[in-house]
DNA sequence: GAACCGTGGCT
DNA sequence: TAGCCAAGGTT
């Protein structure tokens, strides 16, 4: 890391000519560089542009984000998935203002102390908000590094991240830290691409070993995952009327966990040789108290989740005996449909509150 | 080390 | 359809 490595300035004059021109990158404040880290990590550029704008404008500063609810973090997170990182940086910001004078701490062991940022996240914003030389190493960059070098260890083994940290090591130019990091995540994703990459246009195609091998594809090595398995769910819309108008029963899943801290339609996985209604029945019983009569169906949805696929089946519910308590939940409550919208929500419980916002009596 | 944690787009 | 993948972190 003393002088400018021949691949290096390859690598700096492509990313002068051609970087990303994204919101997140016309600022240098902690804060904005922090946001932006979070919402992708795991999440592509595309999906995350219009949830940084509504954040930035919601929350445009630490003492903004740290003075709001949980409830209304996650409202604006909603969509955008992996909801520990709406909870981890809600806990984070009253961390920074509680221990460290509300000043976005700008060394390595204080940023891996807060909830959700990791060594990846660490280093960008370190090199990117605060100019420190440090090389980040996420899964764009590993699979430049690893074409480039045609390492054939295993992707994310002992052997494959000691090789990269030290490859980058040499090639990280001192004082261009930032631009370096984002200049290879540029490059990985809009040329070195995890299927087939663009080598025509890559500015180190002379230097890549894995094109000169003709090994891109084979290149970082993987592991075939796993099968996941498809499981049937159901929900109960439990109804009452308040006043001259209906409500419905929702439900705060735990802060751990699948969408911890999001609202719910109550209910669960059907069991091996159980009808739906009598699953139905027997999870409203558990999580609620109440005995019910499964009524019409609302709808059917299905939904991937990362290690399983669901399909939902959504019914009116009426209570035939006890009243509702929060067994299974943080916390239950009677709301209109119309108030629905305001309360975050995963994917399938809000298609079926949009479901039932159309439905007809 | 491996499982878990969302969603949308593309093949 | 089912699988794959995307600026990872936590347990």
């Amino acid at each position: 890391m003393s002088e400018l490595h021949p691949l290096s300035r390859r690598l700096l004059d492509w990313y002068a000519r051609h970087a990303r021109s994204l919101p997140w990158r016309e600022t240098r404040d902690p804060y904005a560089t922090w946001v932006a880290e979070i919402m992708l990590q795991q999440t592509r550029v595309d999906t995350v542009i219009p949830y940084y704008h509504r954040w930035m404008t919601r929350f445009p500063t630490l003492h903004t984000l740290a003075e709001s609810s949980l409830q209304d973090v996650l409202a604006c997170w909603e969509g955008l998935g992996y909801y520990s990182r709406a909870r981890s940086m809600h806990r984070a910001a009253g961390l920074i203002i509680r221990d460290h004078g509300g000043t976005f701490p700008s060394d390595l062991h204080t940023l891996l102390s807060l909830p959700g940022i990791g060594s990846s996240s660490a280093a960008d914003i370190l090199s990117i908000a605060f100019g420190q030389d440090m090389a980040a190493l996420d899964g764009n960059i590993k699979r430049v590094i690893a074409r480039l070098y045609d390492l054939p260890d295993e992707l994310d083994t002992p052997a494959f991240l000691r090789r990269c940290r030290s490859l980058l090591d040499e090639l990280l130019p001192s004082g261009r830290a930032g631009d370096f990091n984002q200049s290879l995540m540029d490059l990985g994703a809009g040329i070195c691409l995890p299927g087939v990459p663009l080598c025509d246009t890559c500015p180190l195609s002379e230097n890549c070993l894995a094109r000169e091998r003709q090994s891109q594809a084979t290149r970082p090595v993987t592991r075939p995952r796993a099968a996941i398995p498809h499981v049937q769910v159901t929900a109960g819309v439990l109804l009452q009327s308040y006043n001259h108008s209906q409500q419905v029963l929702i439900a705060r899943r735990p802060q751990s966990g699948l969408l911890g801290g999001m609202w719910e339609f109550p209910g669960g996985k059907q069991e091996a040789g159980e009808s739906l209604d009598a699953s139905l029945i027997r999870e409203l019983h558990e999580e609620l108290g109440v005995s019910v009569e499964v009524g019409r169906k609302v709808g059917v949805f299905k939904h991937a989740y990362t290690h399983f696929r669901v399909t939902l089946h959504a019914y009116l519910c009426h209570i035939l005996s006890g009243e509702p308590s929060a067994l299974a939940a943080d916390e239950i409550r009677w709301v209109t449909l119309p108030d629905l919208s305001g309360y975050p929500m995963g994917k399938l419980d809000r298609m079926i509150s949009e479901a039932l916002v159309k439905l007809p009596d």
